[in-house]
DNA sequence: TAATTATTGTTGCAACGGCAACCAATTTGT
DNA sequence: ACAAATTGGTTGCCGTTGCAACAATAATTA
């Protein structure tokens, strides 16, 4: 049982037996990929989805001009593709391992088949608990895209990973590329604004540890 | 019956029959809203979520700071509410009828109680559709979002909204405003932009009827 | 019809931030 | 241990765009 799951919300709380009947059911299969290598192309046709073990995995779209998005960086706990599983959609992204990466695979078909199994009931609850927590975090997202100054994104995202501002560190789950891509801005600017902040002194930080120092 | 409850994908394509049986399962009622009502304030427990019959919906967010940010807006046959009903959260948002409006409030309960009636089944999994759906259109705001450039934030909206270059005219269910709200952009700046693609000959357009010129 | 309000377009100014090029430090692989 | 690759920070340049103020229509209301 690999501790990971427990991350997922689908499977929080849950003692090890009932996690046992749930990967039955959702013919959990661990996969383990290379850095670098696809466990997802566009165009696939999408029924089953994807909980990320061991490693960071990059849901990503080329576009026509050839440009490269992230749409969402993945790492231990975190799943891609319930959406279009759930709708048993063709991928308009692909996902590529960024470093080795070990992913627990499930299908999807049953949340298609009605039921009475309190067990089968409650995972089909989760599961569109799930596609709901995870708009909300996406509104977060877009609100903080939506900020005009990079100050700004910059403060909303520490505020919305880090809490309030009570002196204690935190971690972003992100590295800085990471963090541009999530703010949207070029990487080399972020470096330049963070040491900015730092400079004013609002918070300091290293790597990817974090500390407000006043509100 | 209103015609716009036909555009939800809730209820596209059901007979009569069925679409008054699913208003009685969803306890759907009607409510009328002069302009500048509020129909959901921060706080509220939401157990319901809505569809909007007529007029605009702004869902919007009042920040520490003061800002005041519009997280949605919705107009004929949109919804909100859907996650946040379905997790029965207390609402980060307000709603606010930016026109006089029309909407119909349905109950979520029906979502957390097993069956295997056909019908009933249908209906939540319409709605968990809805959310997947819901999620793949926040991925292409954040896509849209994202955009270094605003010229490249407004060609992805009109690609996205007006589908090919085809020298069709096509229109955008935005004023100038929400075009502006909806790429993180300034509504001014938004026009000088526009402007300049007419001037490049990119498209042509008179307030949301907008023309693709060339590829 | 006149007055008011809403909507869209225009422009000057200043600065925010993208971009490229670079360096330093750390990590990874052989 | 060494080379190579990765990651993060710095800086100069200058184009893009936020912002404010205003003009011109169009839509609404008295």
């Amino acid at each position: 049982m690999h501790p990971a799951i427990l991350k997922c919300s689908l499977f929080a709380d849950l003692p090890p037996a009932k996690i046992e009947e749930a990967l039955r059911l959702m013919e959990g299969k661990v996969f383990s990929y290379k850095k670098g290598s696809m466990m997802l192309r566009v165009a696939d046709r999408v029924s089953r989805f994807w909980l990320v073990l061991r490693g960071t995995v990059h849901v990503s779209l080329d576009e026509a001009d050839g440009t490269h998005v992230i749409m969402a960086s993945v790492s231990k706990g975190g799943t891609f593709g319930e959406s279009l599983c759930f709708l048993g959609q063709n991928a308009p992204v692909y996902a590529e391992a960024k470093t080795d990466v070990e992913v627990l695979e499930l299908c999807g078909d049953f949340l298609h088949i009605p039921t009475t199994d309190a067990f089968t009931f409650l995972l089909q609850q989760r599961f569109t608990a799930m596609l709901a927590r995870r708009a909300l975090e996406m509104n977060a997202r877009i609100q903080i895209l939506s900020k005009k100054t990079m100050k700004e994104k910059i403060l909303h995202l520490l505020l919305h990973f880090g809490g309030k501002p009570n002196g204690k560190p935190f971690l972003l789950p992100f590295d800085r590329i990471g963090m541009a891509f999530y703010l949207g801005v070029d990487r080399s600017a972020l470096s330049r604004e963070l040491s900015r902040l730092q400079e004013e002194g609002i918070l300091t930080f290293e790597k990817n540890r974090f500390v407000w120092l006043k509100s």
